[in-house]
RNA sequence: GCCGACGUAGCUCAAUCGGUAGAGCAACUGAUUUGUAAUCAGUAGGUUAGCCGUUCAAGUCGGCUCGUCGGCUCCA
């Protein structure tokens, strides 16, 4: 039998051909149970693949990202299994992947999944898990894939295999479940000790609601009890950091039926934080060039039928009103009306870059499967902006409009988020080199920045490439946030000019830009991002004043009323209660600061200061307090 | 919109097999005057999301509608 080289790690040394990796590891005494399966020139392999050529290999640990990824795969097989063994082989399995933090498998029955059904998925598959079967990979010629997959009747499957291009594939077998995969998998069932089944939810076949729904359900596997366990407490923490929760709790926004789903009521502290974030919003803007505007909420049908949105956007948006027999329709953008501000009059390339800024209210239909408290509404308030620069202008605008994104962000405190730069999609407007242009102003205005970020090839809209900055919830989920998207199509439906320097008319490029996103939406992630405990600059009560007993109610007033004055947002709790159910009520409101009042603070003109969650920070003077509050407030510190 | 689960007092939750809807907190009234996370007592609070049906009898069983939640799809 002839030699093959193998390198691990810095060592190569020389093997009898179809030796695996699991005996190559071996032989080095680097084998371990935690090693699943491997890695050969950079592509997972089984770790008992034969060997057959030169190659470099390196273990995959269960505990490292791939390895995860592997046991999370291998989870979702074994369930499937499961499903089989409960529910019957006329269980129809489609697809189960492993996904961030677990793993899915769908599939199509009659049944439909209950959870006492996973329970008893979950018990089977400890079953399964125990018999400890090997999961065997074979590489079959396509037709006798699809014979034995006919056979088996897994119509999902036959319709994968027809959009494999290779002649061959491959399946794995544990036990009596063979399923069409391209591997690689733990070694034997044996090895998926930490596991849990989650949620059941429907799903259609490939993500189209045009397919049949099938019934996914989801789990989560880890190398370690330690892990799942902390995964699991994660889930259980990130539900007490709901904005929905929060914001009943706190008593910041409700959501009312008669109202309408999707519209939200902002109550007092909630509309007191949102006016402290318009308010650093507006600044913000005027100093850096900004106009403002306000606009209508409705427009003649006419308008949406120059910008487009009639033809393209009309599912999003709501019926259209009758007036005066003819029709008027809700904005879903602010758009064609900064457009129509700009055309108000001739512009020159003097004027240029022109920044228009509006906090402005649209309204668009979404399906009511996908509302979601405050991150998906019907109703929202964009802060939204619209420039129009001349091509020269194009690259310094966008590195301007991501530098105000990113000091927005950093000013808020989000620590997490991703950004997405996406690029030309196959159906676009606007000329290539435009494209190019507008495409790589935005790289460098990202990389200048030095922000991490992800092309998304291809993904941009018909009318530019953009970059977006999604927010991720509690729960790891994304939402779309702040964005700024290149628009070539607008400015030539409305003819949208300016005059140049050679005395003729310019096509301006225009910008749509929000650096918050929507006010609903960014107060949402801003509420789960800090649990409800808004930093003192954004608190709708910053600081909660207790005086001990009625004797002390004078003085109370007094230290209120400067605070007052000095505009910070105080409340006096001159309820007959006990100050240690003051204080309670105070903390569970979330106020940063609580100042109490008794005896000594009175006659040394002092205030026992308490700190939200860290409890008393000793006695100060009142005018020591104030400063330290409005110097925090002032920096915008984030505790 | 689709699949599934859920909807009981302002909030959080009980109510056995279909047999008089109940508790804690909040609210209100009174007492208590308090030193760093809940003082005590009393009062009031309900078309059990809505409508229709089955039944002697429905919070409970069935149907429809609305809403919420988890997903799919879509987006700020």
């Amino acid at each position: 039998m002839s030699e093959i080289k193998i390198k691990v790690k810095d060592n190569e040394k020389s093997f009898s051909q179809g030796i695996s990796p699991k005996e190559v590891f071996e032989s080095l005494n680097i084998f371990s149970r935690s090693i699943i399966a491997a890695k050969k020139d950079g592509k997972p392999i089984d770790l008992n693949t034969k060997l057959s050529e030169d190659c470099i290999l390196e273990p995959i640990n269960i505990g490292s990202e791939e390895g995860e990824e592997i046991l999370r795969h291998s989870a979702s097989h074994i369930m499937a299994q499961a499903v089989i063994h409960i529910f019957g082989k006329d269980v129809k399995y489609a697809i189960g992947p492993a996904i961030e933090n677990g793993f899915y498998y769908d599939f199509d029955l009659e049944h439909s999944f209950t959870p006492e059904d996973l329970e008893k998925i979950e018990a089977e598959m400890r079953k399964i898990v125990k018999e400890n079967y090997p999961f065997e990979r074979k590489v079959l010629p396509k037709e006798e894939a699809i014979k034995l997959f006919t056979e088996l009747n897994q119509p999902y499957k036959l319709e994968i295999i027809s959009e494999i291009p290779d002649d061959t594939v491959s399946i794995y077998t544990q036990g009596d479940f063979t399923d069409l995969c391209r591997g690689p998998h733990i070694p034997s069932t044996g090895y998926l000790k930490n596991f849990k089944l989650l949620s059941v939810a429907g799903a259609y076949w490939r993500g189209d609601e045009k397919n049949k729904m099938l019934q996914r359900i989801y789990g989560t596997a880890f190398a370690t009890k330690d892990e799942l366990k902390k995964y699991l407490h994660f889930l259980e923490e990130a539900k007490k950091r709901d904005h929905r929760k929060l914001g009943k709790e706190l008593d910041l926004f409700s959501i009312n039926e008669n109202v309408g789903p999707g519209l939200i009521l902002w109550h007092p502290k909630g509309a007191m934080v949102r006016k402290v974030i318009e308010d650093f919003w507006k600044d913000e803007h005027i100093k850096r060039g900004y106009q403002f505007l306000y606009t209508p909420h409705i427009a003649r049908v006419d308008l949406w039928k120059i910008s487009g949105h009639w033809d393209f956007y009309r599912e999003n948006m709501f019926s259209p009103m009758e007036v005066d027999k003819g029709l008027y329709m809700v904005k879903p953008m602010n758009c064609p009306f900064h457009i129509m501000v700009y055309k108000s009059k001739m512009r020159s390339y003097r004027d240029l870059p022109i920044r228009y800024a509006e906090l402005g209210t649209v309204y668009r239909y979404e399906k009511s499967g996908v509302l979601h408290g405050l991150l998906r509404v019907r109703g929202f308030t964009q802060d939204d902006a619209h420039l129009f620069v001349t091509e020269e202008q194009l690259e310094d605008e966008i590195i301007g409009v991501l530098d105000f994104t990113n000091y927005m962000i950093e000013t808020f405190g989000f620590d997490k988020y991703n950004i997405y730069l996406s690029t030309r999609p196959e159906k676009y407007v606007g000329s290539l080199e435009n494209w190019e242009l507008a495409t790589n102003a935005l790289k460098v205005a990202v990389e200048k920045l030095e922000l991490p970020y992800k092309i998304d090839p291809g993904e941009g809209v018909f009318y530019g490439p953009k970059i977006d900055v999604k927010l991720i919830d509690a729960l790891g989920r994304e939402w779309q946030g702040p964005t700024v998207q290149v628009d070539f199509n607008l400015p030539e439906r409305f003819d949208v000019t300016y005059i140049g320097k050679d005395g003729k008319e310019h096509r301006p490029i225009m910008l749509h830009r929000v650096v918050l996103g929507s006010m609903e939406r960014f107060f949402g992630t801003l509420i789960e991002q800090y649990a409800g405990a808004f930093p003192l600059w954004l608190a709708p009560v910053q600081v909660k004043i207790v005086p001990i007993s009625d004797a002390h109610k004078e003085y109370a007033k007094k230290v209120y009323d400067l605070l007052f004055e000095n505009r910070v947002r105080v409340e006096l709790d001159d309820r007959n209660e006990k100050m240690n159910a003051k204080i309670r009520d105070a903390e569970k409101e979330k106020v940063p600061y609580i100042l109490i009042i008794g005896d000594r603070e009175v006659s040394e003109n002092t205030v026992s200061v308490r700190k939200r969650r860290q409890g008393n920070l000793g006695a100060q003077s009142v005018r020591e307090f104030l400063n330290r509050v409005l110097t925090e407030i002032k920096e915008k510190t984030i505790d």
